[in-house]
DNA sequence: TGCCCCCTGCAG
DNA sequence: CTGCAGGGGGCA
């Protein structure tokens, strides 16, 4: 799935309903998807919802904190006891996934209120990491990630920096560098070049710094959007509810090749830059 | 610092 | 059937 709107959207999800929440019972479907001894989470109580980039961090009692990479497919779905209607839902026909546990449902946890919260992964490329405080220190993935789009941190120097020291790459895998700025992944990298006019193919040195400056304020716009907008559900992406986002309609580029640009009406085109799908107008982004 | 790979499913 | 998919680790 998912990128930073993503993951924070099924983060707000289960704040609403894990918080507060007793773990009685771990289920492993996938040993590989769970790291660590699932027993450590039986009586733990979820304290917060946290999220750094696109990983959440469900933090819970005794310094145990529970480290999920949702990486392609994955999806943390709250199930209520009742099953009943989701509290707050959209319109049924938003739902993708209707019965739970389904065949690609890795891991559940159990709740004491009956409650359960099942992790999904079709491709099996996510994995939930149980860390005690110190190990979380220590989590190799996290201590190498870069700053949160909206820190300051990221800033102008920084971002032209990074474009100089890898001046050959192209300006698209610097923004999909997660030790650059966490939490842009393949879609947002595309809308936010199309935003700002450039081609995602432009090597990093070319980007002069004046363009910096726009092209991080289109990041944090594009996405701030896709957050208010419950994230992009172009395959698998559900929220903590099973339900669909709605931002993929509001896409200036990705997944639109062969259709005409909201801008100019040129056709988009379709590239592979930084060993990626990548989307553009060669009109206004220009053609390299 | 790019590229193959992990894995499963779906579209062409 | 081949190629491709919201990611990122490990390898030249």
């Amino acid at each position: 799935m998912p990128e930073l709107p993503e993951v924070e959207t099924v983060r707000r999800g289960l704040q609403r309903v894990l918080v507060g929440q007793r773990v009685s019972k771990t289920k492993v479907l996938l040993e590989r998807a769970l790291e660590g001894d699932p027993k450590w989470l039986k009586g733990r109580e979820v304290q917060d919802i946290g999220r750094r980039g696109k990983a959440l961090l469900i933090e819970m009692d005794q310094g145990l904190t529970a480290l999920v990479h949702l990486r392609m497919t994955g999806q943390l779905i709250f199930l209520p006891k009742d099953g009943g209607p989701r509290e707050g839902g959209g319109h049924p026909s938003d739902a993708l996934v209707h019965k739970l546990p389904s065949k690609h449902t890795r891991v559940i946890l159990s709740l004491e209120s009956g409650d359960q919260l099942f992790f999904n992964d079709q491709r099996t490329f996510g994995s939930i990491k149980l860390l005690d405080e110190a190990h979380l220190a220590l989590d190799s993935f996290l201590s190498k990630l870069g700053p949160e789009p909206w820190s300051p941190e990221f800033s102008v120097d920084a971002l032209y920096c990074a474009c100089q020291r890898r001046s050959r790459s192209s300006i698209k895998s610097i923004l999909l560098d997660q030790e650059v700025v966490a939490g842009i992944g393949n879609i947002y990298a595309d809308e936010s070049l199309f935003l700002t006019k450039i081609h995602p193919a432009t090597p990093a040195g070319q980007i002069a710094k004046k363009q910096i400056k726009p092209l991080i304020g289109k990041i944090r716009e594009v996405l701030e959007r896709g957050i208010e907008y419950g994230g992009v559900s172009a395959r698998d992406y559900v929220n903590a509810e099973g339900l669909r986002g709605r931002m993929q309609e509001q896409l200036y580029v990705y997944g639109r090749d062969g259709m005409p640009c909201k801008v100019c009406g040129t056709v988009l085109e379709k590239t592979r830059t930084a060993g990626r799908g990548t989307h553009f107008c060669p009109k206004c982004q220009g053609s390299l």
